[in-house]
DNA sequence: GGCCCGTTGTCTACGCCGTAGCTAAAGTCT
DNA sequence: AGACTTTAGCTACGGCGTAGACAACGGGCC
């Protein structure tokens, strides 16, 4: 009874997670945030717009496999691992940094929710145990790892949107307005992304003095010792 | 012919862009950013849905309102504009984060864009200005402020988000769990948001060396004399 | 004062969205 | 082989952003 010019079932079993987001994250960076829709994810797939929602419970979901899949673009092993901990420090920033500006339509995903798959979980804790045997109590060290990514996070977002509004944002005043004020023309001679590398070194560096401090006045002395 | 019981036209030129942006950030606050819609937003103004198109474009314009409304309540004035500009710079980050934290569905709109009002344009060029007096150069100066602001932003984002989902999101594993490792407990033992003053002096610690390298070295030697 | 026109709010309509619930078929286990 | 589970497809619903036509109010000009 089955017509044979009908292909049958060519791609059961065909959708899991890991291919739905990866899927995403491609029409996304396509296509842009706002254009992403779960039917039109299910359009590019040539699939029903629900399928998804099989292994999804629902959007929000389907975004937390999202910021899975650029986690795991960072291929974290590949780090330094056995170098000092600043300098590992300094390449999981410039990493993280380098993942989230090559997926701009992306990088609010991954901003706007905490990423707790195992690979996720696994780093947190290889990281603090590098930093615990460095000398720094586990949760300073914790402390340091959300300052660092907290600012890489803020510096990737601030640069994607700048790079995406580009165009259809006010055009900077020309050198002989009365609008080109200091800042305008500050902001012609640095690059939205230039300072980067300054204020990664900057906390860096702020962070291992305050650890010294500490050191130095015998570990803990009341409020300012909290790192 | 006019039915007296009706009023005739109570409100007419009632809206304006402030009132409706006002009217935007109090609806996000109080449902969230996913139940926000133009359509919500009429009807708590007793307003048509459409009424809003008046004064912005689309939604995303609106956004831009929401994102002036926090930024006013920044209070910018009032900060300690006679202070060093260490002590001012570390005001506005607190004052930030304070704003940004007391509307944590809003953050993510106030993160996804620049904001180009004329009051944060001045804010701009008055602290270019100052940091110019405390002498740095005004490019170095918008990359200091630029460091600090995507920290905070940064900081003030993975807090809110973490708020918003924490009941939605797995459970902490119990101390005597397997998954209760080393992460879980350094977690346990800081608070989500008792770091921000650590990156924050941090980071104004390591500028401020960083700046006297730079001049005791001449005020520029080469790729790392950019801040 | 009276007309005119631009501004503002209202209404209707369109196409798309997320997602609930059902059906059917493919794989799995016994 | 037969029963059960898992997966994909289908239909439907209410809500969304927004385009475009319409109506009423108010200020500017004679």
């Amino acid at each position: 009874m089955s017509d044979p010019a009908v292909p049958p079932a060519p791609t059961r079993r065909a959708l899991n997670r890991e291919y739905l987001a990866a899927a995403a994250l491609a029409l996304i960076d396509a296509e842009g945030l706002r254009k992403f829709s779960m039917r039109r994810l299910g359009a590019v797939l040539n699939v029903d717009p629900m399928a998804a929602y099989r292994h999804f419970a629902d959007q929000e979901e389907l975004f937390d496999g999202v910021a899975e899949a650029l986690f795991a673009e960072l291929d974290i092993d590949s780090l330094p691992w056995q170098e000092p901990w600043q300098r590992l420090a300094g390449q999981y920033c410039r990493r993280l940094r380098d993942v989230l500006l090559r997926h701009p339509h992306a990088v609010s995903v991954f901003a706007t929710r905490p990423v707790r798959s195992p690979a996720s979980i696994e780093m947190g804790v290889r990281a603090v145990a590098k930093l615990r045997d460095a000398g720094l109590p586990p949760p300073t060290a914790l402390r340091v790892l959300r300052c660092l990514r907290e600012f890489t996070i803020g510096h990737a977002l601030s640069v994607s949107t700048l790079q995406l509004g580009a165009q259809r944002r006010s055009r900077k005043p020309d050198k002989g307005s009365p609008r080109y004020n200091l800042l305008a023309q500050a902001a012609d001679e640095t690059a939205p992304d230039d300072h980067f590398e300054t204020g990664l070194r900057a906390m860096l560096r702020g962070i291992e003095e305050s650890l010294g401090d500490q050191r130095s006045t015998g570990l803990a002395r009341g409020e300012s010792a909290g790192l």
